[in-house]
DNA sequence: CTACTTTGGCAACAGCGTTGCTTAAGTGCA
DNA sequence: TGCACTTAAGCAACGCTGTTGCCAAAGTAG
């Protein structure tokens, strides 16, 4: 077993509440442990993955990397020189001079590795092959009837993925992949990779979708919920920003960023958010409540007051930027696709001055992106 | 400069944004930076403490803090040796035997050290001292007139605060004191230190309450709101749940504890509670809103149907923990502590069959406690 | 052509946790 | 009482980390 493929293992066993030590980015994250050499190594590797990471193609120089680490440049020297032995950095080349001797650049190697990203919407699977980068290298979309249940879902989710591994990259052949990263609909529990009731498909209750792929593909695999994968993709960059993804389609459901981080709750129900009361002693709504934001939006969809359902969206969504000091609220789902400027429109009046933009989300494979980036995550050091 | 006075310094610039490495409990934090071997050191030795501080006055076995922090028994023995020289830890007798030599208990010895907290409330001046276990070892109590202006009570908190400093712990002189934690009105920068505009006393907008009590103190001082300080010391001791504290007083405040930590927003503007919309297109709010829980909750104790007022109350704390996925929800303020058992009993209500508990905070000093833990908690590893 | 500045590698080093081994201090059974 | 076994904990040597001191390389500025 290679450095890379024990160091995103070994990071998915962290995210299963286990092992810790000697992995790429082993120093954050969720467990409180102690840090020895190996883990300090995994993380300033990682650490420095991350920042060339954001640099994009034109790469940054030593320097640059160790005033941002703040490790001194001699260490930066070293750490890069272990990841171009490893092929995950390359010289891009000279910068300008600054009076002296330019600099030389480094860049990531985009190529070096892959992830497999995976959405399993309840009619409709869509896979991406992503590099290191996060660019998408190749996608793949087929319907799927979620209700057909897991037999068959897993048969054709594992088949496509299968797929994705034998797709050669622009020019070579296919890059080692690192994982797969599955996003589903809610609830499931994000650390045991188990799905919980899901609205309407009872069939799917207590299956272990993670364990179950894992064992038929023989990679490391990471399950999370659809709006926690989309909240991820929509803002793959930031460090330290707060954003929210609403997702209305079927249900309204919400994916929250906090500190850079996906926020997932003690058990890993955050982003209830269909069914926050708006209207005390509301209409009734389907979940035995009165007056949640689910059953004023979505009726006003129905009647076709989507300004309405809109302005409701917006107040709800105003509630928790309000809350949680949020940057940016993006929207996605089919119902928003379908009037993206209503929307978006009704949400940024409601928005208004409280220091908070509003977009819509990329439409199609954005989640699937996200399920990708949960693999790509623990890769640059964020917290598994 | 000694050790702990530089960790507490330097962790105290972390959280302004600034210096790292070399500082106990270095590794972890907000500034995503590079991680080097004093670093480490400080991070596992944080991490020893914050163990022993966790196991009480019963202490720890070297194998069981081996076993949990991950690190070998002989890692933790030079650990542990290094801490007893700083005198921050001692040995507390031996354990049972489970077959073979019994272990030697190591304990925290809390008055190695101690901190100082201060609510700042709009009429009242609370400050106590505690010891490394969180212990309130002396406390005081004074009247204070938040509206008489910046200068008068200054010099309130700097007179308190040095008495306080000078106070002997219980047996000996003085310990070593850590720093000084504030407690004051939102809204406020948590990062600068700089107060914003709090309702009702705008000669307070924008004054550097921070640099101005370091300056005269000259220890390293924190500063926040008074909600975030109320959840910090609402759940001392817990490591990865999720709790919120709501305070209603003058106005309804949230205090927000997620994955173990205070969450602050992107512009340490989180927990804004009162203002949540409850009842779309409801009564007028002073805020120029509709329908807030604050307009909602306050007028119905002013009605003196306080019932109702937890009914809302309870609502508003249903929406909170389904949407943030929260553990407990503890209540404070006088409102609540004038009807403790009112507004407990209308919280649990709404909560039922949520998973979260309601509680009532301890009335009084327990947001100065929470105050002295913000100092407390880096010194134990916690982000700065 | 001659300073001067900046970059970045080489070599020696200090300090961290780890490994291998030894000693200490108990239990359990004959 | 004696012996084997188990667990705890320290000593010494070690490997590997980032750091420091030094020097060569490669530009700019006059």
């Amino acid at each position: 077993m290679d450095t890379v493929s024990k160091a995103i293992t070994a990071n998915t066993a962290t995210a299963n509440g286990g092992v810790r030590g000697g992995v790429r980015g082993g120093v954050r994250g969720g467990v409180r442990g102690g840090v020895n050499l190996p883990a300090l190594r995994g993380h300033n590797d990682a650490l420095v993955l991350h920042l060339l990471r954001g640099a994009g193609p034109s790469g940054l120089g030593r320097s640059e990397l160790a005033e941002r680490t703040g490790l001194t440049p001699q260490a930066v020297s070293k750490i890069t020189a272990r990841l171009r032995g490893e092929g995950l950095v390359a010289e891009a080349g000279r910068g300008a001079s600054t009076g002296g001797k330019p600099r030389t650049l480094l860049r990531l190697v985009p190529e070096a590795r892959c992830a497999v990203g995976a959405h399993i919407d309840r009619d409709e699977l869509r896979v991406v092959r992503v590099d290191l980068a996060g660019r998408v290298t190749a996608d793949w979309r087929e319907p799927l009837d979620f209700g057909a249940g897991p037999g068959v879902v897993l048969d054709a989710v594992a088949d496509a993925v299968v797929r994705a591994f034998a797709h050669p990259e622009s020019g070579a052949g296919p890059s080692p992949v690192l994982g797969v990263g599955i996003a589903a609909p809610g609830p499931l529990d994000w650390r045991t990779g188990v799905l919980g009731r899901v609205t309407g498909f009872p069939e799917w209750e207590g299956f272990p979708l993670r364990e179950e792929l894992a064992g038929r593909l023989g990679v490391a695999v990471v399950l999370d919920k659809d709006t926690n994968a989309g909240v991820g993709a929509a803002d793959g960059g930031g460090d330290f920003g707060a954003s929210v993804y609403l997702h209305v389609g079927t249900g309204l459901g919400a994916g929250l960023r906090l500190n850079g981080e996906v926020y997932r709750g003690v058990r890993s129900a955050a982003g209830e958010f269909g069914h926050q009361v708006l209207m005390l002693d509301g209409p009734v709504c389907r979940c035995g409540g009165r007056g949640c934001v689910e059953v004023l939006c979505l009726d006003a969809v129905a009647r076709g007051d989507l300004a309405e359902a809109a302005r409701v969206l917006g107040e709800a969504a105003a509630n928790l930027v309000a809350l949680l000091d949020v940057d940016r609220v993006v929207l996605g789902g089919r119902v928003v696709e379908a009037a993206a400027g209503v929307f978006v429109e009704g949400v940024a009046g409601a928005l208004a001055g409280r220091g908070a933009v509003a977009t819509v989300a990329l439409a199609g494979r954005g989640v699937a992106e996200g399920a990708a980036e949960l693999v790509l995550g623990p890769f640059f050091g964020r917290p598994a």
